[in-house]
RNA sequence: GGUGCUAUCGUCUAGUGGCCUAGGACAACGGCCUCUCACGCCGUAAACCCCGGUUCGAGUCCGGGUAGCACUACCA
């Protein structure tokens, strides 16, 4: 029987959320949408140690930000910050699963799948010294302190004692293991290099992330392993554990990821990287309380969380074909797990920004002028303008930034007039002659009607396009053909009055805006200083 | 060291035996447009890891080598 598609993202609480974590988790999204399936989340906790307050908390809020949504576990309810959990499956952290986890590392005991271990860390540690090779498995078990050396009554009575123990996973030696994985085929692993595994460790009562895993895919009946690369290696283990278990019928197919790799050089990307190159390596800015350190991310550099999606998905996916714009209803459609890289991706972040200019030029000027508006205020600007400008104000220069915040530079003259002028633009383009022609120049703006101020009609240009034409331009362009002055020279003066550079969209489209007083004032203004 | 995975422009990749003189995108460079800076448009440079084999024909299949990565914990 076919049975519903169901798959998870299981993030550990260790720290902000990985950005190669946030693509796990989008390809599962992707894979169970597609499939018509189940996305399910639960917080693989069975490290008592590593713990990160605040973590549980980030990682949901991360994939609510990325429209990540999760049908069942653990997930953040709408609107709030409060975390839900829903589902017949539950709990969906595996702390507080514990007696599920007893029960069945009782059942591997008892079928001798599994034995108690003695040896403390220190032992085994020593142990690694003498022998740098040393695997606990078929081979050096029988010279360890465990159930199989003393006997099954003397490792109960010092469990009753109250020894510390752990309980390992006994593998049988020599045989090939097969793992089906859906993006690498068949992967064969000698049992023989497979080391006893730990299972459970009685210091917190907890299991380790093999046990635990096994035991909630199948409880949770999970159809899809989609994880990282990083586990492949384990993956055989895996299967062990599912046929102990006896729940071979109803093991997950597995689907390896390749890497994120560094930008530059080789490894998997780190935290690090982020830090040394310049760039965010987890979706939000995170506050790790454990240690104090912050880390910067993506949602608060300003990026559009479509854009990390859209980046991510095709860091290690592609279709056939030249498309790359994808949202993520093409990306439900479209996706599928054969058509996933096996070898890793370096992370490219210039490609990123690309993504991000994407989708910031596409979005309507109005709502990026309601998004720049918390730099303006962050700029302690007062805003007097109405929205309908500061909208047309965002949209004459939003085609040369790649952030919301970057609008700010571009468009800082439109808010405040010039409080000094940029030497170089002042060097190239303000000439002996410019205070004269800027004097004169007012003389003949003045003369302009406010109505013929901001009147602008539709033609086409050289090439037949469609354009605007302002007639300001149908005033000043004559005058300066009939003085001789050089087109070039006079309205590269006059901007740098306005803006204070020699940068700026075109001249009209500023006027427009400025209107003919403050226009007028600035270029006084300027008279005055330069 | 052992085991496994991987291998096309600097980067992400298309390519599933002839359509490959190897395509697209980012980045780089040059030009056009132009009152400036950008955008845009046009163009340039840039890759099949190596050696064998199979085949009429190999980037594509096979073998070997090399390199890179991952794993090798009472972490996930």
């Amino acid at each position: 029987m076919e049975r519903q598609v169901k798959v998870r993202f299981a993030p550990s609480p260790t720290g902000a959320l990985h950005i190669g974590g946030v693509r796990t988790a989008l390809y599962n999204y992707l894979f169970a949408r597609q499939h018509k399936g189940v996305m399910l989340l639960r917080i693989e906790d069975t490290d008592s140690t590593r713990f990160v307050p605040g973590a549980e908390e980030y990682i949901l809020e991360a994939l609510d930000w990325l429209g990540i949504d999760i049908d069942e576990g653990l997930r953040m309810a709408k609107g709030g910050r409060e975390i839900e959990s829903v589902g017949e499956h539950g709990p969906y952290r595996q702390s507080e699963r514990r007696e599920i986890y007893h029960k069945y590392v009782q059942q591997l005991l008892d079928s001798n799948h599994a034995y108690y271990a003695f040896d403390t860390p220190e032992e085994l540690e020593a142990k690694r010294q003498q022998t740098p090779i040393f695997q606990y498995d078929a081979r050096t078990r029988m010279e360890m302190q465990n159930s199989l050396t003393l006997g099954m009554d003397e490792a109960l009575a010092r469990i009753a004692r109250g020894d510390k123990y752990v309980v390992r996973f006994r593998i049988e030696p020599n045989e090939d293991v097969h793992v089906y994985d859906l993006i690498r085929g068949e992967v064969v692993i000698n049992s023989s290099i497979l080391d006893d595994k730990v299972l459970y460790k009685s210091a917190d009562d907890l299991p380790t992330y093999h046990l635990a895993n096994i035991v909630d895919d199948h409880l949770m009946e999970i159809t899809h392993v989609i994880r990282g690369e990083e586990w492949l290696p384990s993956a055989p283990l895996h299967v062990l554990l599912y046929r102990a278990f006896g729940w071979q019928d109803t093991m997950p197919q597995f689907a390896h990821l390749p890497l994120l790799l560094k930008p530059d050089g080789n490894g998997k990307l780190s935290k690090r990287d982020g830090d040394r190159l310049g760039f965010p390596v987890f979706p939000l800015e995170f506050h790790n309380q454990k240690d104090g350190s912050v880390s910067s991310g993506y949602r608060e550099s300003g990026y559009f969380p479509e854009a990390v999606i859209n980046f991510l998905a095709l860091l290690g996916w592609h279709n056939t074909g030249d498309q790359e714009i994808y949202s993520m209803q093409e990306l439900i459609e479209q996706f599928s797990l054969d058509r996933v890289s096996k070898s890793g991706a370096k992370f490219d972040y210039e490609k990123g920004k690309w993504f991000n200019h994407q989708y910031l030029v596409q979005k309507p000027n109005a709502e990026l002028a309601e998004l720049f508006l918390p730099i303006l205020k962050e700029k302690q600007i007062a805003v007097t303008y109405p929205m309908e400008t500061i909208a047309a104000i965002v949209g004459l220069v939003k085609d040369r930034v790649n952030f919301v915040p970057e609008l700010w530079e571009q468009c800082n003259f439109f808010f405040e007039a010039p409080a000094s002028y940029d030497e170089k633009s002042l060097q190239k383009r303000w000439k002996e002659d410019s205070p004269r022609h800027m004097t004169e120049l007012i003389a003949l703006l003045e003369g302009v009607s406010e109505a013929d101020w901001h009147h602008n009609y539709a033609t086409t240009d050289q090439n037949g396009n469609a354009a605007t034409r302002w007639h300001l331009d149908d005033i000043v362009m004559p005058w300066i053909a009939e003085k001789e002055y050089g087109v070039g020279i006079v309205m590269n003066a006059f901007r740098i009055c306005l803006v204070g550079a020699a940068r700026g969209p075109h001249i009209w489209d500023i006027t427009h805006i400025l209107g003919k007083e403050e226009t007028l004032r600035r270029v006084r203004k300027a008279l005055e200083v330069l």
